[in-house]
DNA sequence: GCCAACGTTGGC
DNA sequence: GCCAACGTTGGC
């Protein structure tokens, strides 16, 4: 069966691809938002390949590929009182989070950057670059995951083009689009 | 079942 | 540090 392919963000402050590379697999641990849950519970299989993707980091970007090693993990944070990720209502007899082994392929030649991927037209689809996409696990296509490859296997644009870049996106209209109701600040 | 409040994500 | 976007919670 032809494998499946997934993005899936990590702070690399926390647990970044040199981690990946060092313990070689990885529970995939932590992860609270139902709908990736449903994606590593439901739709991913093992060899499913992973575009292993840095965030909250400067810059922000594809840095290495994973691979699914065991699907049907339940993640034991969720029973773990001192855990940020402890859920109080999840039972042990019906874990409430189930996420994947993830285990380290390659790190690629160099980081391929947010940016860069927006300025590919053929990348234009990506989930990942829709606004207010935060979705940590989240699908691509196979032809997404293998441009991204090749893209790391070739020097980055040059900095003229960034700078042409750069440019574009301070000119690039503001984040609302105009007459869109503007949510009423909550008080603290 | 609606929806305001609130907490979090994550690029900037 | 800011704040848009969005998921969840809980009063009704």
């Amino acid at each position: 069966m032809a494998p499946g392919y997934w993005l899936m963000k990590t702070e690399p402050d926390t647990f970044g691809i040199h981690d990946l590379a060092r313990v070689g697999t990885e529970p995939w641990t932590g992860v609270r938002n139902y709908t990736a849950r449903n994606f590593m519970r439901d739709e991913m299989k093992e060899g499913d390949l992973v575009l292993f993707y840095h965030s909250s980091c400067e810059p922000p970007g594809v840095a290495g590929l994973a691979r699914v090693a065991r699907t049907g993990v339940v993640d034991e944070t969720q029973f773990e009182p001192s855990s940020p990720y402890h859920d109080p209502g999840a039972k042990r007899e019906e874990p409430r989070w189930i996420c994947v082994d993830v285990a380290y392929v390659e790190t690629l030649p160099r980081l391929v950057a947010l940016d860069e991927l927006r300025g590919n037209p053929a990348l234009a689809d990506m989930l990942v670059l829709r606004r207010g996409m935060r979705l940590s696990v989240q699908p691509v296509t196979a032809a997404d995951y293998r441009t991204i490859v090749a893209m790391a296997k070739k020097p980055p644009r040059s900095s003229a083009s960034a700078r042409t870049e750069r440019t574009a996106k301070a000119s690039r209209p503001a984040r609302r689009p105009p007459g869109r109701a503007v949510r009423t600040k909550r008080a603290r």
